[in-house]
DNA sequence: AGCTGATATCAGCACAGCCTGATAAGATCA
DNA sequence: TGATCTTATCAGGCTGTGCTGATATCAGCT
């Protein structure tokens, strides 16, 4: 989810704050559907969140979501340090 | 790369210690050369490393590399707590 | 050397997912 | 209400990539 490269682009982006649609579309190049698409797919998978302001629509990350991520990749990353003797041989 | 439903299962297997590929094929059920294309991606996106003992191949999972991610993802969500108030306006 | 078992590589297929163009829905303003 | 602007949705084409079967490579054993 996080490894398209467009959709990493408007991470990054909606991490400098909330924005509209526009910018987005502006600031990526890409074209609106798709740009519009992307943000569906991070909404349903509970990343942003949207706030409708009048005509506009703000999309704004939400940081727990990503926090919880990097957590639960630090915590694997714990695992694999305090597992890295208990070899599992092959019979 | 960690978003594949395989390689996420193979890296949670990795991270409760190093294994080699019959494990890793025996555990996920899936095809042994299908096991070692996903290995050698993890190799070349260097998140895993290959000790080869006798003929057998272990992995075992770098804890560094998994922590960076987690710690780009937490510097992120901190961002964007920061950023939570400035939002663009439209024209 | 010959055999067996473990792993890596390759070619081909199939499917998911991204991109685009067209269009619809909703809101604001004259 | 008509016009315009922003955003969402849809259908179709296309590329990337994961999966599989066959095969090659390599180590260890008799």
């Amino acid at each position: 989810m996080l490894a398209d490269p467009l959709r990493a682009r408007i991470i990054e982006l909606l991490a400098e704050g909330p924005a509209c649609v526009c910018h987005l579309v502006d600031d990526t190049g890409a074209k609106q559907p798709n740009v519009s698409n992307h943000l569906r797919a991070l909404r349903e998978a509970g990343l942003v969140a949207t706030e409708p302001h009048g005509r506009f629509t703000y999309y704004r990350l939400l940081p727990d979501a990503i926090e919880a991520v990097a957590g639960q990749l630090a915590q694997l990353a714990e695992r694999a340090r305090t597992n890295a003797e208990t070899r599992r041989e092959c019979p």
